[in-house]
DNA sequence: TTAGAATGTGAGCAAAGTCTCAGATCTCAT
DNA sequence: ATGAGATCTGAGACTTTGCTCACATTCTAA
């Protein structure tokens, strides 16, 4: 059932000119998804809106798909680079530091494009992920956070890992597409949900 | 832009035969959500399934959008009928049993089918929710939690039911799509988020 | 300058999808 | 039994969409 589809670029551009198609046509792609969701993402509705052809769309892009997963892709890049400095960061701090900051980091990345980051998670679970480069990039923010929740003495550091994250998307995400934008509000609601699933009082120092 | 869709039924079916093939088309429906996502989702696969043609599907559903949004009304309803029980419940409890209670009738119902309940809601973006039913539908729920959060003096009652509402639906299904099973498990690992949520301490009585 | 590689174009094909319609079949009150 | 209305059928009209291909244009290295 599970047909196989390339999902790697047919060719590596190597002009500027061509560079700057694929970049076009990504950008577009984003815009289409945020703006119409993934039924109003056409590959004829991409090319337009990018101002290249059709036929240049799949020169670089062997098919529908392949957009989407580099979409996903540098989407949960984007991820990675926005937790990893506070994450560092959390590694020299007690755990109620450590879990303000890194949930204020992952707050701020979630507010960044809220519904097109909301379109692209529906978008992974259409791909069939076992495409390699989009599941490293998703990886490597687990892997932070489940090392960080390791070394303060987690138990099923993992689990905790997965949990703390869907949570928060969960909620933020809701809150944002409700129209709320005072994200220091979503903040403080949320912080004492994340301290009780670790175990922290509010209270305390 | 928002094309304008009739989204309730053509015609009441009056004679058995007639109501089978709408609860035939609506099951139909509902399977090929889960087996194949909304992509797979087309108005000949349906009426295919169903074992009806395709004009007697349009017969009834004036639309494929229709189909739908009746699958989401009733997805609603069910949820409602889920949670009545435990939320009655409830307000004879303290806070600390209530939420438990409803915390734990909460994630039955997403355990019932978290497939198709993470199809719907998807589905339940994509259409313009203007739809009276459905809106009615999902207002049951939310106006009985939000009831209840006022009855044990929580301030933003709204708000709190949301975040809630948000926060274990997005735990549970991330934990049901990993492959657990054991509810109770995820129930006790979720639990303490709620009570850090309300601000109730998890160890006392 | 110029050949060859890289890039761009868009008409249009094939497949898939939504939905209609004219007529066949079934049900039931009389 | 019978007629009117309810129900069912499925070929196919029409639209959309993913994608190809033959050809045009631009760039680069010698």
């Amino acid at each position: 059932m599970a047909r196989i589809v390339q999902l790697t670029p047919r060719k590596t551009p190597r002009q500027g000119r061509s560079r700057a198609s694929v970049e076009a046509i990504l950008t577009a792609g984003a815009q289409i998804l945020e703006a119409g969701g993934i039924g109003a993402l056409t590959t004829n509705a991409v090319a337009d809106r990018a101002g290249v052809s059709i036929g240049t769309l799949y020169q670089y892009f062997p098919n529908k798909q392949t957009i989407l997963a580099e979409l996903v892709r540098r989407q949960k890049m984007q991820f990675f680079e926005d937790m990893s400095g506070a994450v560092q960061h959390a590694k020299t701090m007690d755990l109620r530091c450590a879990t303000s900051t890194v949930l204020h980091a992952s707050i701020l990345h979630h507010a960044r494009a809220p519904v097109l980051s909301r379109e692209l998670e529906k978008v992974e679970a259409t791909i069939d992920c076992d495409e390699e480069d989009v599941c490293a990039a998703g990886g490597l923010v687990d892997r932070q956070l489940i090392e960080l929740l390791e070394s303060f003495g987690i138990a099923w550091p993992e689990v905790a890992a997965r949990d703390l994250s869907a949570l928060c998307r969960g909620m933020v995400h809701a809150a944002l597409m409700h129209g709320e934008c005072d994200l220091d509000a979503i903040e403080a609601r949320l912080r004492p949900a994340v301290f009780g699933y670790l175990g922290i009082a509010e209270g305390g120092a």
